[in-house]
RNA sequence: GGGCCCGUGGCGCAGUCUGGAUAGCGCGACUGCCUCCUAAGUAGUAGGUCGAGGGUUCGAAUCCCUCCGGGCCCGCCA
């Protein structure tokens, strides 16, 4: 609605300069507490042209400007033109997202979008670095979907990894049982094999016969590497279904091996972008020719295929992403892995399973950790000489710095991910919400009520913070239930939600004097839509985080200020229930986007 | 050697893409506010050379250049 308001003073100005209505909009700016409510800096922009100074500039143009139903008045304010919204606008705002409902700011862009993420190794719990990709991942999506695209989650499978063998070797030579929460368990198998396998040459020799077998396929081996595989994917899903994750589908690299792998790498040789090598130090592989065209390396070449056939991780990447942009006749069969609690049945990719409607996306999305930024680009790159130059625009690596302990980073091979995993982290946070429950609330519900301050309170902890700062984990800032957090918003739903439940409210509302603190109210609540626009186009949820702060903020300050149920008149009443409604509307909406959950009470 | 990211009160951040009015917010500290829709709230006080220096501009935290500090990357690992 605030858009509204800015393209009909932009042709006010327009009218009034004759100069071009883009223009006049991009004067404007949603004005700072105390310069009305919507300022121009036209001044500036037509001094020149105008042969006057900026101030002289903007009081030419504030007189010759026509009056607007919504524009109740016009202030100079030395280079600046302050509009002043009127009653008619605000009211209008609120019947608007009141009609609106649930749709009020979504979009219908259609586009097909593959979201990958978490892609975690399935060799050990979700740390806090992989929860941090899990929840940026999730809310991305969630900003697409709610845009209008068609999202595709997807989470790729490496199980045909090393640490995948080695876990594999102490299952069948170690301990032979899966005991406790399968990921937590491999994990720690993991780390004792690796220990073993540092020390001990014939441990390693027996760990990468292993390997060779999974990479072969089509054996025992093979099949059970697959199967503990899978069950660690699932232990790790039962976290990200206590975080509210899901996915739609999860992609295995032995099926990009077995299903698609070929076709591709004919393509690209094929294709010329990739050449073999016979002579100097990449002699017998087949490479991408660099030089020159990215910066940042030394090494003008990136091997896909090594000398001995096989492929490097850049290489199936690659293949693995002509897939996912439908450039290859080939596809791959899924069979059910998961019923979700949240969204619906997950499925894996198979040998048999059935063919299904996934990958052809027009925009790829990629959570991969900043580390990785190099090969990503690789990626980009080799899309672009193929001549595929709209798949390389709409190629994005989003990438994300990674989450630490004051003390360490996170190593799988060393266990320091032990006591800090996804899990201790939810139940930890589980018990410090719980000794803030209040009594008031009873015993069958605290729990309930618990898990979702501390599941609301992480994730907006995780998601406030641009990707790309640095977190230097510290359990009482993740876990704060106070400020700027989780629980703050969830307390000004809860708020909001018990106003309505004790009123009737009837949305029609007639002709209203707003007051500050109500209008602050309606102007946020108005902007709604357009932070949602900018924040999925940038792909940035902490833009959205910040946005439901301030509103959150605003409707706290209106609460305090403005009894609703005890309004004085009728009118007033009837008004700010509207707003109320309006309020737990929005708020509601984006925290959905967030993954935030709202408690009934807290 | 080259490339990318970060640097904003004691601590943690937003704002930088798209330059504008006294640089916002949270935590921590201090002082107030519950006979009134939930005080996980709210009102206020103290605390800042926006890493440094130059440049562009009527105007720079924001754009350009140089430098400093921290991190990541430049593999026939993934």
């Amino acid at each position: 609605m605030i858009l509204n308001a800015k393209h009909q003073i932009a042709s006010l100005i327009s009218k009034a300069t004759s100069e071009d209505e883009s223009l006049c909009f991009k004067s404007l700016e949603v004005a700072q507490e105390g310069h009305g409510d919507i300022a121009s800096k036209i001044g500036f922009m037509l001094a020149k042209k105008m042969r006057m100074r900026p101030v002289q500039a903007a009081q030419e143009v504030a007189e010759k400007l026509k009056p607007h139903e919504w524009v109740k008045g016009v202030e100079v304010a030395g280079p600046y033109i302050n509009f002043m919204l009127s009653d008619e606008f605000y009211a209008e705002a609120v019947m608007r997202i009141l009609q609106d409902g649930k749709e009020y700011g979504r979009g219908n862009s259609g586009k097909r979008v593959i979201v990958e993420s978490p892609s975690v190794n399935p060799n050990k719990p979700w740390h806090i670095g992989h929860l941090r990709n899990a929840l940026l991942g999730d809310a991305v999506a969630n900003l697409l979907q709610f845009r209008g695209d068609h999202v595709q989650r997807m989470d790729y499978i490496d199980d045909l990894g090393l640490q995948v063998a080695q876990s594999l070797w102490g299952y069948l030579n170690l301990d032979k049982e899966i005991e406790g929460k399968a990921d937590h368990w491999i994990g720690h198998e993991y780390v004792k094999v690796a220990g073993m396998v540092e020390k001990d040459e014939v441990v390693k020799k027996s760990a990468e016969g292993i390997l060779r077998e999974m990479e072969n396929g089509g054996n025992e081996t093979a099949e059970k590497a697959r199967w503990l595989a899978e069950e660690c994917v699932k232990a790790q899903y039962e976290t990200a279904f206590n975080y509210g994750n899901y996915e739609n589908v999860l992609i295995c690299e032995s099926d990009i091996m077995r299903e698609i792998f070929g076709e591709g790498i004919e393509k690209l040789k094929a294709s010329g972008a990739v050449t073999h090598e016979t002579s100097g130090p990449s002699k017998g592989c087949w490479v991408v020719k660099l030089s020159g065209k990215m910066r940042g390396m030394t090494e003008p070449d990136k091997i896909l295929i090594r000398s001995n056939g096989t492929a490097t991780y850049t290489g199936k990447d690659m293949i693995f992403h002509l897939w996912k942009f439908g450039k290859l006749k080939g596809g791959f069969r899924y069979s059910k892995f998961l019923e979700q609690p949240t969204d619906g049945t997950a499925y894996i990719t198979s040998k048999k399973g059935k063919a299904m409607d996934f990958g052809k996306a027009d925009l790829v999305v990629n959570v991969i950790g900043v580390e990785q930024k190099y090969p990503q680009e690789v990626i980009k790159h080799v899309l672009d000489v193929l001549g595929y130059t709209k798949e390389a625009e709409n190629f994005v690596h989003l990438a994300y710095e990674h989450a630490w302990l004051p003390e360490a980073k996170f190593s799988g091979r060393k266990g320091t991910w032990v006591g800090h995993t996804a899990d201790e982290l939810a139940a930890e946070g589980k018990k410090r919400a719980l000794e803030k429950v209040k009594t008031g609330i009873p015993e069958g519900e605290r729990e309930t009520v618990a898990e979702e301050v501390a599941i609301g309170a992480i994730r907006y902890a995780f998601l406030k913070i641009a990707p790309e700062k640095k977190l230097v984990f510290k359990w009482d800032e993740v876990l704060s239930l106070e400020g700027d957090s989780g629980p703050y918003l969830q307390y000004a739903c809860v708020r909001a939600r018990r106003i309505l439940e004790k009123a009737d409210f009837n949305e029609k509302v007639g002709a209203y004097g707003f007051n500050a603190e109500e209008k602050r109210l309606v102007k946020e609540l108005a902007q709604f839509p357009m932070i949602m626009k900018n924040a999925a186009g940038k792909m940035k949820p902490h833009l959205v985080s910040d946005y439901l702060y301030s509103l959150s903020n605003v409707f706290s300050k209106f609460y305090t200020n403005n009894p609703v149920i005890k309004a004085e008149k009728e009118e007033e009443k009837k008004m700010r229930l509207a707003m109320v409604s309006a309020f737990n509307n929005v708020l509601s909406t984006g925290l959905g986007v967030l993954g935030v959950p709202v408690p009934d009470k807290m």
